[in-house]
DNA sequence: CGTTAGGTTGAAGAAGTTCAAAGAAAGTGG
DNA sequence: CCACTTTCTTTGAACTTCTTCAACCTAACG
């Protein structure tokens, strides 16, 4: 369990490492993350200099456990820096990787609003520092400015949707499509560059598209022996031709 | 689609055949779906008032369309009476069922938030009325009532725990074990009693389940033949043994 | 009461999983 | 920086699961 300190405290004297990179900024805000994720950097000065008061700050080692299913839910983590890959495991044991949080992302969001029990587990890919704020926290503050409410509520919904346009893949397209939509994907966030790195590894790729790291290897062989793309090494993918692919 | 009526105009006069069942029941809220829906019946009255003034309400008959993909969406659209389906179709054409609206359920929240494309249809199961809230008065109402935004969220959290529960579980389980997940899930609802009647038809479940209609009746057929379950008429399910059913 | 949509059943074939084994890459500690 | 260990990845082959198609049956609906 990462090691928890109240942010408010340290918040002027830069107890931590990153803070060299934020020296000199400017404003008092850049030592949290408050200014740094999108649900919360719309506002005033003073109304974050409020949210600073109630955060609390904490850090992962890799691999470490940031929750595990069952865990009861009492905070909302905002990943400052690393990634937190979230997973489930089914009754039957199989892991499925559900997301990977990159900074700025945020998690236990579920619980915060209905249940109280993670069904999730996140684990820091790499170290990683989050902050938090607690359930009774964040509902005042949300009380106190809707404007955070309506930032949280475009982010569920964008999740939402992905979310169900995941299970829709899963459950109606073969794998072969499935990998072909995912790499589609990689390029449309890549804004065009037709070469990518996979975010992940294969096998939790493989995990992630619902399937197997020895189907996934098979298939991207075989994407790459009809001509659609290019593996290199170190998860470098190149897609030689987008509208092949599109119709795989 | 639906015929639209600007519901303030009709609020006291009863336009509608429904308000029969709503006549002398106290209050003036009962016309509308503002007091029945969870979103918004732990407001004020006056605040209701507030509320019905920017609903408008609309109905659809059994079979039409609500809204397709492609769409662009400005409303929020909530269940008064009837059942709505909301389905995707995948890239290859296929029909995915996301979920069955009742009364009191919403929808179009996605694109209401951040995107304003729907990526999903909704259709009329049966005989429906909905209220529908612009965008923008409803963030009006979110900025004016805080409280609304965290009943949308919590609604929001517990939908996409349900989504993410149902990837994870298309992705790593067999057909066999979704079906007997779904099932027992049907006793949970229907707490305790072991009958009970599945919410949509088989040719439904199976493409909500992720599968087929055949394998779905020759699954279903099996769990009977093991003595989990009995079917019935009319698409009635006896449990006889729920542990095992947990198992199989 | 006939028409249409939903449901069942069989048989054949496709798609993906599993297991085993070996090779490649990444992390660890000297 | 190297050697060592661990984890990830690839490949083959047997096997399982599920889909598909076609036929038939049954319930729902106008």
């Amino acid at each position: 369990m990462g090691k928890e300190e109240n942010y408010k405290l340290n918040r002027d004297k830069c107890a931590y490492g990153h803070c060299a990179h934020n020296h000199g900024y400017g404003n008092g805000h850049h030592e949290s993350c408050v200014s740094l994720v999108p649900i919360f950097n719309h506002l005033e000065d003073e109304q974050m200099d409020e949210i600073v008061e109630v955060i609390k700050s904490s850090s992962y080692k890799k691999g470490e456990i940031v929750y595990s299913a069952g865990d009861k839910s009492d905070s909302l983590y905002i990943v400052r820096s690393g990634r937190i890959r979230i997973y489930r495991l089914s009754e039957s044991g199989k892991e499925q990787l559900v997301r990977i949080l990159k900074p700025g992302d945020f998690t236990g969001e579920l619980a915060l609003f209905s249940e109280s029990i993670h069904e999730s587990y996140a684990e820091a890919v790499e170290d990683t520092k989050v902050c938090m704020i607690t359930r009774s926290d964040l509902q005042n503050l949300l009380m106190k400015f809707p404007s955070i409410s309506l930032k949280i509520l475009s982010e569920f919904s964008r999740r939402l949707e992905e979310s169900e346009k995941q299970t829709a893949r899963v459950s109606t397209e073969k794998v072969e499509t499935r990998i072909a939509s995912f790499l589609t994907e990689c390029v449309n966030k890549k804004d065009g560059s037709m070469e990518f790195v996979l975010p992940m590894s294969k096998k939790d790729l493989a995990s992630y598209l619902g399937t197997t790291p020895e189907t996934i290897s098979r298939k991207l062989s075989e994407l790459e022996d009809e001509g659609y793309i290019r593996q290199g090494p170190h998860r470098k993918i190149k897609i030689l031709d987008l509208d092949g692919l599109y119709d795989a």
